[in-house]
DNA sequence: GTCATACATCCGAATGCATG
DNA sequence: CATGCATTCGGATGTATGAC
């Protein structure tokens, strides 16, 4: 996938909000900042002279991206906060020479490593920053897949509420099968053919264009890679229709072709579009974006919910808290023990 | 004399605008 | 895109003033 940081505010997102990305970045690149408030700093000056462009193109930047480069750390320091980060800078081992003019300065840019990754990303004007670039994005692919083992593909699997809603929605699949069972006449393909009208209301792909997309093997499951929102979601559709369907058959009282049933569920999907409306454009948007981001894979019928990952969303999936599914069970076999036996 | 305070001046960084 | 210049701001420095 073409990723070009220099113009792609949601690529530089994706990696300016992750963490870990990060942390790997600034213990490979040899460019220690000066430790102040318990982040890195790097003053106009040292950032110029990495990326060895004139201060005055910093100055540029800042300028135009003002905005950005705040929300990555970018900051002024003045009064009070500033004579303690001269005292830090002062007292920073790094720092060779003691610059006499910073230390009569009244006030002072100063970028955070993520600030200063972010300038990086824009600067076209200097090849030191085009290198940065390709490392970067060679090391956030990498980032991931060490954290998770080298498999992006279960990702969602890692977050808390994964375990909970996949045994609620493999509950909710067996009265949505038995339902099919029990009121549509015999058929090979009723299960596919239903279920793939519930993942295009869902998220506009069936099985089969998922699958290619998350690059599936024919025994992985589709499920088994779908996010708790996704589940949820799919067992509302499943159950939802599953007593659709059983109140139509018992008002007829026969079963249903497997025609009149696709009849059905398109009736179905049009009682209950404004239902689900905002949870669907919810799990939408999880969906697209996420996958984007942890699997480098893009749902092209989605693209336009795609938005970047925030630092929580990281955290979630790669963060303390996010564990293998097997940990999980491990973890959690009482809840498990008890959702199973309902 | 010294100490605190008020005021004036100077300087450098940031910022904005203009130019080559 | 680099450079030059003017403006603004606030800290640093210096000086004057007055109380004790």
């Amino acid at each position: 996938m073409n990723k070009d940081l220099t113009t792609s505010n949601l690529h530089r997102r994706n990696i300016l909000n992750n963490n870990y990305a990060l942390e790997i970045i600034y213990n490979e690149i040899s460019f220690p900042g000066i430790m102040f408030e318990s982040k890195y700093r790097f003053t106009k000056k040292q950032v110029a002279e990495f990326f060895e462009i004139d201060e005055r193109t910093v100055d540029r930047y800042i300028e135009k991206n003002k905005s950005e480069f705040e929300e990555s750390g970018y900051e002024v320091l003045k009064f009070n906060r500033l004579k303690e980060f001269k005292v830090a800078y002062v007292n920073d081992t790094n720092v060779a020479n003691i610059d006499e003019s910073l230390q009569k300065a009244p006030s002072l840019g100063v970028f955070t490593f993520r600030a200063f990754l972010n300038i990086g990303m824009l600067l076209t004007e200097s090849e030191k920053a085009k290198l940065l670039r390709a490392f970067i994005l060679d090391i956030v692919i990498d980032a991931i897949n060490q954290k998770l083992g080298g498999n992006t593909k279960y990702i969602n699997q890692r977050e808390e509420e994964f375990l909970s809603s996949a045994i609620k929605e493999h509950n909710y699949r067996q009265e949505f099968t038995n339902a099919l069972d029990n009121y549509v006449e015999p058929n090979k393909f009723k299960y596919a053919q239903l279920t793939n009208k519930v993942y295009k209301s869902i998220f506009k792909e069936d099985a089969k264009e998922y699958r290619q997309i998350l690059k599936l093997k024919n025994k992985e499951s589709v499920r088994s890679t779908m996010y708790s929102e996704v589940l949820d979601l799919v067992s509302s559709y499943e159950n939802g229709f599953s007593d659709f369907l059983k109140n139509h058959s018992e008002k007829a009282n026969r079963k249903l072709r497997l025609s009149e049933t696709n009849t059905l569920y398109d009736q179905f999907e049009h009682l209950t579009n404004s239902i689900y409306e905002p949870l669907r454009e919810k799990v939408r948007g999880l969906m697209a974006s996420r996958d984007m981001a942890f699997r480098d894979a893009l749902h092209e019928k989605l693209k336009n919910y795609i938005t970047h990952l925030t630092t929580e969303e990281f955290d979630k999936f790669l963060g303390e808290k996010s564990l293998d599914l097997e940990d999980r069970i491990l973890n959690n076999i009482d809840v498990f023990k008890r959702l199973k036996d309902r």
